[in-house]
DNA sequence: TCTGGGGTCCTAGGACCC
DNA sequence: TCTGGGGTCCTAGGACCC
């Protein structure tokens, strides 16, 4: 908690549907629900015309027509919504450096570090009012609702007790006044399972909460948790605002009309989210080494299991077929709704400079020379991929890219090792040759 | 015919090592 | 021949967030 409210909470009000709205002046002034249009679809977000029938995120859209059936529902176009998003953060970074979004819509902003110098409450209103017209203006008319408060937790109370369209500044000071009435969960990581928790311990409100002792909490909700909610509910919060967070996993799951049955065709959808998640890692030049499916029973019940490597990959076909084999260990007879498949455990390897996991956990170890590599080693072309795989002794290349073939060196005695671009007509790489049929399985 | 998709973080237990 | 902790890694599941 800080002693100026320096944090800036930024939320876009009702996102997807007012850029739809935005985009369609037919849809103007009327309900606009966007989600999964689908019989097993829930609402992703809706209008506040909509909301007024009862209509929320994460409701069913079966439901939501049911509630709603004049509404316009739409399937949602993540372009549209990127474009504008990007409009918004980058009017953020020009207010300040560090910015922190949390989703397409949602963004933390550190004022300290930036250009603001009046944190008094005028100034910091003024301001607020600034920055929301600015939004407004350059996206066509999107509004936003911010708050800005001591702490990130401040923000973000304060942004949502004006919306849509509004301004909170909650001045130093008076954190304890505002949140003491409030509803535990107004706290981030109450919801509903923790909430009923409290509830039977008698405890609804902030105040309530501030009433308990820290021990009671951890023991009933765990350290990290118990821990957390007797600080914030103190408005105790040093959480920094961090501008550039590293993915840690990736993953593509999907849910499907009516239950799939047939193990073959379950494999088959395991093997194309394969590939799409190694799409994505090599798009942003990552790897990883822990693979693991999701697998969501006709009855909701959730089942996961995971494999880790000895080292990353990004390997559509090793990726499918652990996919595969793990799904062999589990019963899906009864009917599965939703498969998914997702990489976690990962490590860049495509900036030059950058060495692998292995290589930074013991960075003393000696690398290999790379430049003599390539007339030393072999390369692999996978069937359909734009990668290389090479392979030189016990170890392994990883390579990526259009029109670029990014290689990384590892062997079994070192690791994962430095990494090199070469441009795809690079005479270096002449000596690569295409896979014989036994090298490619 | 209730209940998406993409994530993050935490916990608990077991293996393994010192 | 029996009794330790501590630390790390891995797996499975669950809560939560937008």
């Amino acid at each position: 908690m800080r002693s100026e409210a320096s944090v800036l909470h930024l939320d876009l009000d009702a996102f997807y549907a007012s850029v739809e709205q935005r985009d369609k002046p037919s849809l103007r002034g009327k309900p606009v629900i966007v989600g999964g249009t689908g019989g097993r679809g829930v609402v992703a977000t809706c209008s506040y015309e909509a909301r007024v029938f009862g209509v929320r995120s994460a409701m069913s859209t079966r439901e939501a027509r049911a509630r709603c059936p004049h509404a316009a529902f739409l399937g949602g176009r993540f372009p549209a919504y990127g474009e504008a998003s990007r409009i918004v953060m980058g009017l953020l970074r020009e207010v300040s450096p560090l910015v922190e979004p949390l989703s397409l819509d949602e963004a933390f902003v550190d004022l300290a570090a930036g250009g603001v110098t009046d944190f008094s409450l005028e100034g910091l209103t003024a301001f607020g009012h600034e920055l929301r017209a600015r939004v407004a203006e350059a996206t066509g008319g999107l509004t936003a609702s911010v708050g800005i408060g001591t702490s990130k937790f401040m923000a973000k109370v304060a942004s949502d007790l004006d919306k849509p369209d509004g301004l909170v500044v909650v001045e130093p000071g008076r954190e304890q006044q505002l949140l003491r009435p409030m509803s535990v969960k107004v706290i981030p990581g109450v919801g509903p399972a923790t909430a009923e928790r409290l509830r039977r311990m008698g405890v609804s409100t902030v105040a309530d909460l501030q009433s308990r002792g820290e021990e009671e909490l951890v023991l009933e909700l765990g350290q990290a948790h118990g821990h957390g909610l007797w600080r914030l509910s103190r408005a105790l919060d040093d959480r920094p605002v961090v501008a550039e967070r590293e993915a840690k996993s990736v993953s593509v799951e999907g849910t499907y009309e009516e239950d799939l049955t047939d193990r073959r065709v379950m494999e088959a959808v395991l093997t194309r989210q394969a590939s799409s998640v190694a799409t994505r890692l090599l798009k942003h030049g990552l790897s990883g080494r822990t693979i693991s499916i999701k697998v969501r029973l006709h009855d909701f019940t959730t089942l996961s299991r995971s494999t880790t490597l000895p080292s990353p990959t990004d390997s559509a076909s090793t990726i499918a077929r652990l996919a595969r084999t793990m799904l062999g260990d589990l019963d899906p007879s009864g009917g599965v709704r939703l498969l998914g498949v997702g990489v976690s455990g990962l490590a860049d390897w495509v900036q030059d400079d950058l060495f692998g996991s292995v290589a930074e956990a013991e960075p003393e170890e000696e690398l290999p020379e790379l430049p003599e590599l390539p007339s030393r080693m072999r390369a692999q072309w996978w069937p359909g991929q734009d990668v290389v795989h090479a392979r030189m002794g016990r170890g392994w290349v990883w390579g990526a890219g259009s029109g670029v073939v990014t290689v990384r060196f590892e062997t079994a005695e070192t690791g994962p090792g430095p990494v090199r671009s070469y441009k795809a007509d690079d005479p270096e790489l002449a000596p690569w040759t295409r896979p014989t049929d036994d090298e490619v399985s």
